[in-house]
RNA sequence: CGGGGCGUAGCGCAGCCUGGUAGCGCAUCUGCUUUGGGAGCAGAGGGUCGUGAGUUCAAAUCCCACCGCCCCGACCA
């Protein structure tokens, strides 16, 4: 591709609303623009990355015996309605109404319709296992759509459905599947993570997520050096202590503690280790949540150490469906304002993480203004919780929950997921198979995501320096860049420029000749800014001796090289990359 | 949806407080010069100042409403 007949738009600022790095440099770098919130256009140079993303995944998804099928973005409500998601999904599905009035929707994923078909077109364990996917335009209506590609509302995404004559075949298929992702992702050039996950809304039992690895991730990654033991911190499972509760040793005391709200704080003010330190946190629970059928509702207590923080995924498993307490309702529940709130005589229902169970002569507000309680202790003070559990998120030094080494912490950008869905979806929506003994059998389901557009922000948030992207060879628009000094001016530059640039065309390399008539600086810049991998420079300089300039885009220096050696050179790059 | 911020040329911003001819840089167009790291000079084009309704002789500026966008909290590939 020449440059003087492609299309490059590229910005020296970005534009004020791009937050997040990738979304700059994928913007100053013309590779999106923005429609609405959201929503982006896929420019030629940012379409060509897309391709090559969804190309990887194709290849290795064909390779590992799925098979492709495209399924309409528009379904029908009934379907949903029959899988029940039509009320569970909420306002993140984006229903519309035809002409004739009837429900709509524009698929945010396709377990419906793929079980539809299956189950029409499936009769017999002969038939089984089949795997189907698709590469497709999804659309989410997200609450807040952030950070350009990597959480847009109309997406791109691959989504493959297994179908199962039993568990252990499902299970066979997903063990494919990981391996499959472990590939794609080694392919395109990515670092990388595989963690245990939480189900989640789509349901199921057993669920990995293949995280791309950046400091600026969503997620934090829980994992352990000393295993192979890694989880989303959503799913982490928090050890109880060691060391069981040591007996009441200090009086209770109620102590003056002015404007010291957070536990940080009191924990300073009072010259102890935060660790003794209690807090409490109010939630309001839904008519319908919590473990006792639902009669026991309404203003709640959540303990944990002070240096902890909430799993709102855990706690919602225990407490059922909740939301933070509003100041008013704290007031009215306790008394106390919020910063000085504590379970002691609080008379409400009270759910300790297993940490808080363990402690004794803690810190705690008193539900008084101004103070708090040194040397409480549970059994003596208060009763005891009304349940124990894991409500916390791990942090770095936490015991490993397999028992082996200490967990540390890292960041990651969700661009995979696996699922073992068992009968969630194929049992409400009746996908049944014949077996040997002709009995009509509920087929078992895995289903495995990947967000193909999310990759290429994801890879840029990973691959970038100061001058812009830098990206692994696999998914570079270009592989190699010609860049000619005075390709208008000079005959003997525009000759070799061109050899070159046919020459590494003939050897099936992507190659860009940036004919353009602009200053050298320019298409350095450019060059640079969309993160083409390897360069070579044409001048005049060179020529006079024979050479080319070659420069690695993470390379510190550039080198000359021969003018014959130059194909073998570049291939050799390439491969090495 | 709750909290915070911002809407002025394609992009980045100033002007608003204290109402009175709408500005700067980049980009674009023309000409000349320049040509190995985002050029220089001269000139030109480009604006319903987010929308609507008010106050006023007069509104980008003050008041009200709405819309959009961005950031922080509950979802997910």
């Amino acid at each position: 591709m020449r440059t003087s007949s492609y299309f490059i738009s590229t910005l020296k600022e970005a534009p004020a609303d791009a937050e997040i790095l990738s979304h700059q440099l994928m913007t100053r770098a013309g590779l999106v623009k923005r429609l609405a919130g959201g929503i982006y256009t896929w420019m030629p140079l940012g379409l060509r990355v897309l391709r090559k993303v969804e190309n990887i995944v194709r290849e290795e998804m064909n390779r590992a015996g799925a098979i492709e099928l495209s399924m309409p973005a528009v379904q029908p409500a009934e379907l949903w309605q029959e899988s029940g998601r039509w009320e569970k999904y909420g306002p993140e599905l984006l229903r519309l109404k035809d002409r004739h009035q009837r429900d709509f929707v524009i698929g945010p994923t396709h377990e419906e319709v793929i079980t539809d078909i299956v189950r029409r077109e499936i009769k017999s364990y002969r038939q089984l296992p089949r795997h189907f996917y698709q590469v497709q335009t999804k659309f989410r209506d997200e609450i807040r759509p952030r950070f350009g590609v990597m959480r847009g509302r109309e997406f791109l995404m691959k989504d493959g459905y297994s179908f199962h004559a039993g568990f252990e075949d499902l299970r066979r298929e997903y063990r494919n599947m990981f391996d499959t992702y472990t590939r794609i992702f080694t392919r395109l050039g990515l670092r990388f993570r595989v963690v245990a996950a939480d189900p989640g809304a789509i349901g199921g039992s057993g669920s990995h997520e293949f995280h791309v690895l950046a400091d600026s991730g969503e997620d934090a990654l829980a994992f352990c050096p000393a295993s192979d033991y890694a989880a989303n911190v959503e799913l982490a499972e928090a050890l109880a202590p060691e060391t069981p509760r040591a007996a009441p040793s200090a009086a209770m005391t109620k102590v003056a503690t002015p404007d010291k709200k957070r536990c940080e704080d009191v924990a300073e003010f009072l010259g102890v280790p935060i660790e003794r330190t209690v807090k409490a946190i109010a939630v309001m629970r839904a008519p319908e949540g919590g473990q006792d059928g639902g009669t026991d509702t309404g203003f709640a207590l959540i303990l944990l150490r002070g240096d902890h923080d909430l799993n709102e995924v855990k706690t919602q498993k225990i407490v059922g469906d909740f939301r933070f307490a509003r100041d008013d309702e704290i007031a009215a529940a306790l008394g106390g304002p919020p910063g000085y709130i504590g379970p002691v005589g609080a008379g409400v229902p009270v759910f300790a993480d297993r940490g808080v169970a363990a402690m004794s002569d803690f810190i705690c507000g008193a539900n008084e203004a101004g103070h708090h309680l040194t040397g409480v202790n549970f059994g003596r003070d208060l009763p005891e919780p009304g349940a124990v559990a894991d409500l916390r998120n791990v942090v770095a030094g936490d015991p490993s929950p397999d028992g082996r080494g200490r967990l540390e912490i890292c960041r990651g950008i969700e661009v995979g997921h696996i699922f073992q869905l068992r009968k969630k979806y194929s049992e409400a929506m009746k996908c049944c198979f014949l077996d040997a003994d002709g009995k009509s059998q509920v087929m078992e389901m895995g289903c495995y995501g990947i967000g193909v557009s999310r990759i290429v922000g994801a890879a840029i948030e990973q691959c970038h320096d100061a001058r812009g992207i830098v990206f692994p060879r696999a998914i570079a628009p270009f592989e190699v860049c010609v860049v000619p000094m005075g390709y208008a001016k000079s005959e003997a530059v525009r000759a070799a420029a061109d050899r070159l640039y046919a020459t590494l065309g003939a050897a099936g390399i992507d190659v860009l000749l940036d004919d353009r008539d602009e200053r050298p600086g320019v298409l350095f810049a450019d060059m640079e800014l969309i993160g083409v991998p390897h360069r070579v420079v044409v001048g005049e300089r060179g020529l006079a001796e024979g050479k080319l300039e070659y420069k690695g885009r993470t390379d510190a220096q550039a080198q000359m090289v021969p003018i014959e050696a130059i194909g073998e050179f570049i291939e050799a790059r390439l491969c090495a990359a």
